[in-house]
DNA sequence: CGGCTTTGACCCGCGC
DNA sequence: GCGCGGGTCAAAGCCG
């Protein structure tokens, strides 16, 4: 275990990542929210709080003006990925206060689905997606969600036939990792595993270890491209993150008082153009252009993002608009054009 | 001993 | 109604 995880660390600090993102996701974004990407309503989210990893940038070309933005909600999902303990010194530490201000999230459309697929062409790539199952409740039935859930838990049959069950918004996002399972701050406790269709790699379950967090997390390998890790959460915590030292992420959602919004609302946020400017890389307006954040200065700090995935994000826009996520389901999450790509090539 | 993983069984929704 | 596949449960085992 032990040295599992020091190899993980180990692996993490040579890891590179690529976060991909398409303008077709954008493109759901906005016709989901019935209004343009760059409305306040989207605008102003960062895909990075999506992630909740919206602290410790080291660059702040990038990432100032998404924190500073005044509508950063918090991270719905992950909150903020914990340093990892070998990666951490790595990093300069550049704190970034994150203003926890109440945001526009529940203006959000809680049913959109949206994607944010990955062209793989370079190595470690992650890509992020969001979906926010159609069934799910309509937002704030946060407290018969839970009871729901504690129905199902009880007690397995009781559940109305006519009763859909209930899903948490889900996010699910790409990583090219040699590693499964991304440290990204939180414990988690594996409860299932299943043979995924068409893929010789299963799928694993995990759940939040901390007390009454129904956050889950399904993590799988591609099958067309094995690099590929597609780490599915679904739900949102509401508590700090217990690796992070500071507990200003998880502080989010629970100080705040922005649980009840937060889970009403769509777990993801999207690249903001006025701070993708700063790369000079529109990659929501200009759909041929691949916005790369790699680089010197911007996203390298270990400790910002699931573990393994640093330094490499790349945003592009190429992948069919009709691919969004479902589910988070790897087949639905890997747009078709992508993967026949990948066959062909 | 507590926390975690493994793994087979089971439940449920959905499509045919 | 049936079969399939996704998702979850829970017992057993492992590990620090």
């Amino acid at each position: 275990m032990e040295q599992q995880k020091k190899e993980e660390e180990k692996r993490s600090e040579n890891f590179m990542a690529n976060l991909t993102f398409t303008d077709e996701i954008s493109a759901s974004f906005a016709a989901s929210a019935g209004s343009s990407i760059f409305d306040d309503k989207w605008g102003s989210l960062g895909f990075m709080d999506l992630l909740g990893i919206n602290q410790d940038f080291s660059s702040p070309s990038l990432f100032d003006s998404l924190i500073q933005s005044p509508f950063i909600p918090p991270p719905p999902l992950p909150a903020a990925p914990a340093p990892t303990p070998a990666a951490a010194p790595l990093q300069k530490q550049q704190e970034v206060q994150q203003q926890a201000l109440p945001s526009p999230a529940s203006t959000v459309p809680e049913s959109s689905e949206v994607l944010n697929t990955t062209a793989p062409t370079t190595p470690n790539s992650i890509s992020i997606s969001s979906s926010s199952n159609e069934e799910q409740s309509k937002g704030g039935d946060e407290e018969e969600q839970e009871q729901d859930d504690q129905k199902n838990k009880n007690n397995l049959k009781p559940k109305k036939k006519n009763q859909k069950r209930q899903r948490e918004p889900r996010f699910a996002f790409m990583t090219k990792s040699e590693v499964d399972h991304l440290d990204d701050g939180y414990r988690w406790r594996k409860y299932g595993q299943k043979a995924v269709k068409n893929s010789p790699y299963p799928r694993s379950y995990y759940r939040c270890t901390t007390a009454r967090c129904g956050v889950k997390k399904r993590v799988e390998r591609s099958s067309d491209d094995t690099t590929i890790v597609v780490t599915t959460y679904e739900g949102q915590h509401m508590h700090p993150c217990p690796i992070t030292p500071r507990g200003s992420m998880g502080m989010l959602p629970d100080n705040s008082g922005y649980g009840a919004a937060v889970a009403a609302s769509v777990p993801f946020v999207v690249p903001q153009p006025h701070y993708l400017h700063q790369q000079q890389q529109p990659f929501l307006i200009n759909p041929s252009t691949s916005l790369n954040i790699t680089g010197s200065s911007s996203f390298n700090h270990p400790t910002s993002f699931p573990s393994l995935i640093q330094e490499r994000l790349v945003f592009s826009p190429s992948m069919a608009p009709s691919v969004l996520v479902r589910d988070g389901l790897l087949q639905d999450i890997v747009p078709s054009q992508m993967r026949n790509e990948k066959k062909e090539g």
